[in-house]
RNA sequence: GGGAGUUUAGCUCAGCUGGUUCAGAGCAUCUGCCUUACAAGCAGAGGGUCACUGGUUCGAACCCAGUAAUUCCCA
């Protein structure tokens, strides 16, 4: 059979990826074997691949891929998210974009659309990660929004509720306008903005004195109903309980003193208007102040305003600006840097608004979560993640769940028209709740609530609900606390912690074991990748072009656990010259079959191969091993990377390859046929395309397993650290030929001649295959130096081979001569340090002793290269 | 404003307990090769004031203090 001599994955991956389903080995049911299980971060439902995901779906890939071929179990569950605001946001800017507007369609004619959106795009993400070679168990696949899972949010929501853990209540919440819904503190972005802090008269009652107040946002002015001040501040002392006219509104408010005013900032006094800012909420509570709600849901001045009603909340700024101005009640505008939030999704500015929401009480349900991580009963990788989850964890909030929005899952809580409400599954069970209570409402008069809850609330539950684990314990006992969690640092917060939470309050067990950060894929300026720079490639076109191989490589070359990822496609064709080296490797050994000489006798210098292959193999599969238990996976790459192209194909195959024309002992053969096996088998996580195929060529590696994906990872032996020493010399030895075959121009092909000082301390091990590798004929033992000639030191033994007509001696001598100087120079430095009694004294014994042995081999090399220029 | 990092070769990064693993890897670069697996390759080579300044130590990339640059998180 002819084998192409250029790899081609295009060919291979799909075929390949079919066989796996068909022969469903990544299935994975309860059974004997302990279970090593991933659930998937879902990505959102009608999301495509970018390149966060293929960085983060490799890994858990990677992972899975291992345990399932060292014996475990292996699951790993896919699904999607149905993403509350995200997906609707989409639905809503497709259905304008046909005329259509939310607030025309009922609520079940929106949920038809959004439904309709979801089956269109859904899971395009999904048959994305299986060119990407995702081993998922694909019958397990899972949506936030799939009945049994709606029903498990909902029951959380309602023992929660049950437990004291929900409640609602009015509070200062960050609003968008745009999306006309609340938002968590954590989908809040604060931007660093340049802009104006006005700064505005307030008469004081009664006199024709003024207090001036900056503020950055003179049309909150509206609700005005107090203004503050230090009571430190003995500027204002004379104030403490006067009244101020509110400018143009003409409302006359108290002046309160709080230590929470700043002396330092703008005037050193402070507006309050406690509903429409966080801290003036505070002190309107402290110091009973009324409250006057002045601007509407959309942006809009309120009614209640007064003033400017229904006009643009940034248009009024201006407009306020000119009419103070004009008024003389503005004293002077400066500019200004501060910190404005901004919503995740619209980006519009967020206005803190009083609202009715929902919230989790997550004082005393956050503390096991707490406490877990800081042992160490939970993981993070890197460590350094725990700092920040802690500083969160010791100052967590009550987390407001509570969306206005319709995509999601509805809130379980059911109103009366007296404003009652009762929080149950259903409207059947909320009038028996009523009634319980001997509040005779039928169903008629119950109204569910409006809202949806956030979509944290459902993914929270995510490592339970993908097991049914509300309602069976069945898998939940066998894949539950999964393994790891690969994710990213960003929803550290959304929803890494969330999920240990909800895992100690359900299960009472963490969900997952550890914790991998991956870090944040930028293009080569050090760019986030965005779609609104357009700098992110597409990886489907990066997966045709370099397979889905190279680019798994790629994206783990350079990617240690929580350090961001410079990603450039330069990454990806490296992995596809490594996918082409071990074809080409292949190539070789398959060319072998048919050159078996049954009657050869295995060759000295490829049992020394053989042999120091093997050893090299255990010793780089114990760093290996050790590299994945710390979860350094580029590390951990590399190694198999250096192991594959230099130690087996720049090395071993060199040393086994028969000489031209000639045919290959058979166990050579069949040795470097299972060196060849374990080498796939490390390599399989990384490339299983590639390697799979390779498998399936070669019929004796079939005879043990069927698919690679499921044969046995190699067991660790022992070493010699030895024979690597040895190796280390004889790679040297070759080195330096070659450099002779160089300065000389001498062809591999002619044969040499090397002789060695007779010396006691000599290893030969590597003889034969010095002899082979470097075409040399004779090695012979000498007594004396030979002259004229090449000659060089390797570990304190001098080797000579003899000068050819064409050799310019003279450069030769300068080159020694400049080598003398170095070794005197060098030799200088150990003899200080040696010389020096208080490092004698304190040094430990082993570093004198290699301070001694660099003195005496500088001393030997010097001595011969004096010898060698006579 | 509070907190956490980072700074080592042109680039991306290792360097774990202060000392032979100590200045390293991959890529890139340069030189020579289409040598019978592979030019998506082979062989060889060059390249660093370990951000800066001080300190501790017989000894510092590593520990301490300060400075600078830079990234992220929180308010």
């Amino acid at each position: 059979m002819e084998i192409p001599s250029k790899y081609s994955p295009n060919e291979t991956e799909d075929r390949i990826y079919a066989m796996w389903l068909e022969k469903k080995v990544f299935k994975s049911l309860p059974n004997d074997k302990p279970a090593y299980t991933i659930v998937i971060p879902p990505p959102n439902v009608t999301g495509v691949l970018h390149m966060g995901h293929m960085l983060n779906n490799t890994i858990q890939d990677l992972l899975i891929r291992r345990a399932r071929m060292r014996g475990f179990n292996a699951c790993w569950v896919p699904g999607t998210d149905h993403a509350s605001i995200a997906t609707e946001a989409k639905v809503v800017q497709k259905l304008r974009k046909e005329g259509i507007k939310k607030s025309d369609l009922s609520r079940d004619a929106f949920m038809e659309h959004a439904w309709e959106w979801t089956h269109k795009h859904g899971g395009i993400i999904l048959d994305q990660l299986k060119k990407l070679g995702a081993s998922c168990d694909w019958d397990r696949t899972r949506f936030t929004m799939d009945p049994k899972y709606y029903e498990s949010v909902i029951d959380c929501f309602i023992d929660l509720h049950k437990k004291g853990k929900i409640y609602r209540g009015e509070r200062m919440i960050n609003w968008d306008p745009a999306a006309l819904t609340a938002l968590s503190d954590e989908e809040v972005i604060h931007k660093e903005i340049q802009s104006k802090l006005y700064f505005l008269k307030y008469q004081i009652e009664g006199t024709t004195e003024f207090l001036t107040v900056a503020t950055t946002r003179p049309e909150t002015i509206l609700g005005d109903t107090a203004v503050c001040v230090n009571p430190k501040d003995e500027r204002y002392t004379h104030l403490h309980g006067k009244k101020v006219i509110v400018p143009l509104v003409n409302r006359a408010v108290p002046v309160i003193a709080d230590e929470y005013v700043e002396i330092e900032f703008g005037t050193g006094c402070l507006k309050v208007t406690p509903a429409h800012d966080q801290n003036d909420f505070m002190l309107g509570e402290k110091y009973q102040l009324e409250v006057i709600n002045m601007m509407n849901a959309d942006g809009t001045i309120s009614e209640a305003g007064g003033m400017y009603v229904g006009q643009e909340r940034f248009a009024v700024r201006d407009q306020i600006a000119k009419d103070l101005d004009a008024a003389g009640l503005l004293a002077k505008t400066e500019e200004h840097l501060n910190k404005v939030g901004y919503s995740e999704r619209t980006d519009v500015v967020i206005e803190p608004r009083l609202s009715l929401q929902w919230f989790v009480d997550m004082k005393d349900l956050s503390k096991p979560a707490l406490e877990n991580v800081m042992n160490d009963t939970i993981r993070f990788f890197p460590p350094k993640f725990k700092n920040s989850y802690r500083n969160w964890m010791e100052n967590i909030k009550d987390w407001c769940i509570s969306r206005q929005l319709w995509w999601g899952h509805r809130i379980p809580a059911f109103y009366a028209p007296d404003g009652s409400f009762e929080v149950a599954k259903n409207i059947e069970d909320a009038v028996a709740q009523f009634q319980a209570k001997g509040a005779s409402w039928s169903a008629a008069d119950l109204k569910q609530d409006d809202d949806v809850l956030d979509t944290w609330f459902s993914s929270w539950l995510w490592p339970i609900s993908v097991f049914d684990g509300f309602y069976s314990k069945e898998e939940l006992d066998y894949y539950y606390p999964t393994a790891d969690l690969v994710t990213a640092p960003e929803i550290m917060f959304f929803w890494v912690a969330r999920m240990i939470v909800a895992g100690y309050e359900y299960v009472g067990n963490f969900p997952f074991k550890n914790v991998y950060y991956t870090g944040i894929v930028r293009d080569k300026q050090g760019r986030k990748m965005s779609k609104s720079l357009g700098n992110s490639p597409d990886p489907i076109e990066l997966m045709q072009q370099f397979g889905a191989d190279g680019v798994r490589v790629g994206m783990l070359l350079s990617s240690p656990a929580g350090n961001d990822l410079p990603f450039d496609e330069s990454l990806c064709e490296q992995g596809r010259n490594f996918a082409n080296k071990i074809w080409n490797a292949f190539r070789l050994v398959k060319s072998w079959e048919e050159k078996i000489d049954a009657s050869l006798e295995q060759p000295e210098s490829s049992a020394i191969a053989v042999k120091w292959m093997n050893n090299r193999f255990e010793q780089v599969l114990a760093e290996m091993e050790d590299g994945y238990d710390k979860f350094r996976i580029s590390e951990v790459l590399m190694q198999t990377y250096k192991l594959i192209w230099d130690d087996f194909c720049a090395w071993y195959l060199e040393m086994a390859k028969p000489s031209y024309g000639k045919g290959i002992d058979s166990k050579t053969y069949n040795d470097t046929l299972d060196i060849f096996q374990n080498l796939l088998k490390v390599l399989h996580p990384f490339m299983p395309f590639l390697t799979e195929e390779m498998w399936q060529h070669m019929d004796s590696w079939k005879n043990e397993s069927e698919m690679i994906c499921i044969s046995n990872w190699p067991a660790a032996k022992t070493f010699d650290a030895n024979i690597q020493k040895e190796f280390e010399e004889f790679e040297q030895l070759v080195t330096e030929v070659r450099n002779v075959r160089k300065k000389q121009n001498l062809p591999n092909k002619e044969a040499l001649v090397v002789s060695f000082m007779k010396t006691a301390n000599r290893n030969s091990s590597f003889d034969a295959a010095f002899k082979h590798l470097c075409n040399i004929t004779e090695l012979n033992e000498v007594s004396e130096k030979m002259s004229p000639s090449f000659s060089f030191m390797v570990n304190g033994v001098e080797y000579f081979i003899p000068y050819t007509a064409s050799v310019d001696v003279e450069a030769e001598q300068a080159k020694m001569k400049e080598e003398l100087s170095y070794l005197e120079g060098f030799l200088k430095s150990v003899e200080a340090k040696l010389s020096n009694e208080r490092f004698v004294q304190n040094a430990p014994a082993a570093v004198l002793e290699g301070e001694r042995k660099k003195q005496s081999d500088a001393l030997s090399k010097i001595a011969a290269i004096k010898e060698q220029l006579g």
